[in-house]
DNA sequence: AATAAAAGTGAGTAATCGCTCACGTAATGA
DNA sequence: TCATTACGTGAGCGATTACTCACTTTTATT
């Protein structure tokens, strides 16, 4: 099961990043730039050749139409973005290991790893947030991601710390939403709408985290 | 000084409505539609024309550009979401009525007050959320109206709120970002995202009160 | 009633769009 | 070595784009 599951998701992610022709891998590098940049439907194919430093006619090589190299780019975000929740490991470690075996520790490990992740992708979530829009394929990847695969862990999180520790009586789905709309909203603000204001990462981190797990905490 | 500020806010708002030829009001409506529907870049003066029953030159008459169409559209969103704020009588509510004296009633009037308004403007809400990552006119706006608008007061409150209740010690400005996240995340989440999830609004809306007031208050 | 200004029209235009295709070149495999 | 396949190219195509302009119609002014 455990090794099952590994294998599942070492395959997911390898996907990504395989078997790609070095123009290829320019051409997807160039497309994550002006995607960000302008949007998908502001973006010309001519400009991701041009600073891919190739002819237009090799991205419809490697891709059949611009909507399928937008997929091709967005779809493993999402998988990406889920994958602590994806990943057995990280359950065990929260049941298993003593410090993280609080709400607190979860929240500060989901927190701290979800903050490198986007710190290190800003271009590839900032097309994701954009684009899921206009886009139902990825509506539908995002949804069935979440539904099938976050919920369920998140659920049993919960449930698990409503024993041990007193948490509010709201139902775990807006408990989810409740913890996603805080982290996210940290995470947009702080690389995407205001990227330039003076942060103090550390201290907005350690708010954020405080403010989730009072927030979270049952009246007593 | 209340009259004053009173008659800026009335010119601001009226500015929007102000002397619209009819055939001007059906451009800007079908407008809406299409930029909420198709986003910017990928929506067509022509269908916009076809929609509002005029032809393509009328648009033209009116607007410079496209994207001067889009900027008369989006820019009075921003005010008009911060309206709750801009306006004197509001704080003068909170410090005086006895219902809103508290962190809570605050809370709850904000929130309710914002649901009414995203839920009669979803397609003015989601233009302002796809657009201002792409045109600096909106972004400038949107940062002019919170730096010098809404966080003044928002600190005011703040800081008479630490008299009489036990808040967190964070920075008024952390504060504002935490409460702003959970407020349009929820509103985001139910108005765009998952609209079609079967929400018990009245509950969703207690909780989030609930999680904002306790994650802000502070621990002794 | 005469005049001017504003509103509305739609054919037309230059530019740009995503994408194709015929043709080279490089890699692979027997 | 030769044949096959995959990779790469760029001129070119039909469609669409935002926007213009000469013109008519409506409204306002005196």
């Amino acid at each position: 099961m455990e090794q099952q599951e590994k294998d599942w998701l070492i395959e997911l992610l390898d996907i990504t990043e395989k078997e790609l022709t070095p123009k290829q891998a320019k051409i997807v590098q160039a497309a994550i730039e002006v995607f960000s940049e302008k949007g998908f439907a502001a973006a010309s194919t001519n400009e991701i050749a041009k600073r891919a430093g190739v002819a237009e006619g090799t991205i419809f090589r490697h891709y059949k139409t611009k909507k399928d190299l937008l997929i091709s780019i967005v779809l493993p975000v999402i998988y990406k973005f889920a994958v602590p929740f994806l990943a057995e490991k990280f359950l065990n470690e929260i049941f298993q290991k003593e410090n993280l075996d609080t709400m607190d520790g979860l929240l500060r490990k989901l927190i701290k790893n979800r903050y490198e992740f986007v710190k290190n992708n800003v271009p590839l979530i900032k097309i994701l947030l954009q684009e899921i829009a206009y886009h139902s394929e990825i509506q539908e990847t995002f949804k069935q991601v979440f539904v099938e695969k976050v919920m369920p862990r998140y659920k049993m999180a919960v449930e698990h710390f409503r024993k041990t520790e007193n948490l509010a009586a709201f139902p775990a789905e807006t408990m989810l939403r409740l913890t996603i709309s805080t982290i996210l909203g940290f995470l947009v603000t702080r690389f995407i709408i205001l990227p330039d204001y003076t942060w103090d990462d550390e201290k907005e981190i350690e708010y954020t985290i405080q403010f989730i797990r009072n927030g979270l905490k049952g009246n007593d």
